[in-house]
DNA sequence: ATGGCTGTCAAAGACAGA
């Protein structure tokens, strides 16, 4: 079974190469974010063409994520529990019996401003909401944009982006409370050597010249943990023309 | 170097991203 997740930025621009990667990947079940759609304009028919079961949730212009599931789904979870969040950047849904959230945590764009404070309360709204999971699903993924360098060998500048956006310790401490509740990042249990990002910037050239973070996440639970086969951040799309910044990435898990 | 790209909305340039 292959999980994967991919931040788009605009899924009507990108939708080619979307189709164009699962046709390469196969992927049982993909999370997009940013797909800056609103539900009325989503493209739905050319993923369901394809065998998917969709779940989404957009916004003109802004945020915005989707489920595509080649198994059925169930449970969906469209906002957290109770509240509604005006951003989308949440969803959740069942497959059998792996459990999926879909995240695109806020950007925070500098300390020191309301939207890093939103970016904490909405990661520990999270935490809270993982846990609710956890206890209710034991096969549970997370996966998404977490726009957080979980360590300094996820980024190509440490020093010079040192306490910053994406580094800073309160982020850092969110993403270890929401580990902490059992949750283990798919890639580095694989992959333990600097070197590997999944977003580069747009400009001077920094995917060319390798510089960028490893931003993007797939969190395994322990008893999917236990089936990890493989994981991947998969830089070809990168390359493309009018690519999104971020990189696709995607685990393989053997069928328990 | 409060820069540089890219996308949206809307029809220029502000806002946001990371």
């Amino acid at each position: 079974m292959r999980l994967a997740t991919w931040n788009v930025n605009s899924l009507p621009v990108r939708l080619p190469q979307v189709l164009d990667w699962i046709d390469r990947k196969a992927p049982d079940i993909l999370c997009l974010q940013e797909t800056k759609v609103p539900d009325g304009r989503f493209p739905s028919a050319p993923f369901r063409d394809l065998g998917y079961e969709i779940l989404f949730r957009g916004q003109p212009a802004y945020n915005g994520v989707a489920i595509l599931s080649r198994r059925p789904l169930s449970d969906p979870l469209r906002d957290f529990p109770g509240e509604s969040d005006p951003e989308c950047r949440l969803l959740g849904a069942t497959a059998g019996s792996l459990r999926i959230l879909n995240l695109y945590v806020p950007n925070g764009q500098d300390l020191e401003t309301p939207k890093y404070r939103y970016k904490l309360a909405w990661l520990a709204r999270i935490a809270s909401l993982v846990e609710e999971e956890k206890a209710r699903y034991p096969g549970l993924a997370l996966l998404g944009d977490f726009n957080i360098v979980p360590e300094d060998k996820d980024a190509h500048d440490p020093v010079a982006l040192a306490g910053q956006i994406f580094l800073s310790a309160p982020e850092r401490q969110a993403l270890s409370r929401i580990t902490g509740l059992g949750l283990h990042d798919a890639f580095r249990l694989l992959h333990p050597e600097p070197g590997h990002y999944s977003w580069w910037d747009y400009r001077q050239g920094m995917f060319r010249r390798n510089m960028g973070l490893r931003i993007d996440l797939i969190l395994l639970s322990s008893s999917l943990e236990k089936t990890l086969l493989s994981a991947e951040i998969d830089r070809e799309p990168r390359k493309n023309e009018r690519p999104s910044d971020h990189a696709p990435v995607f685990v393989d898990l053997a069928d328990s």
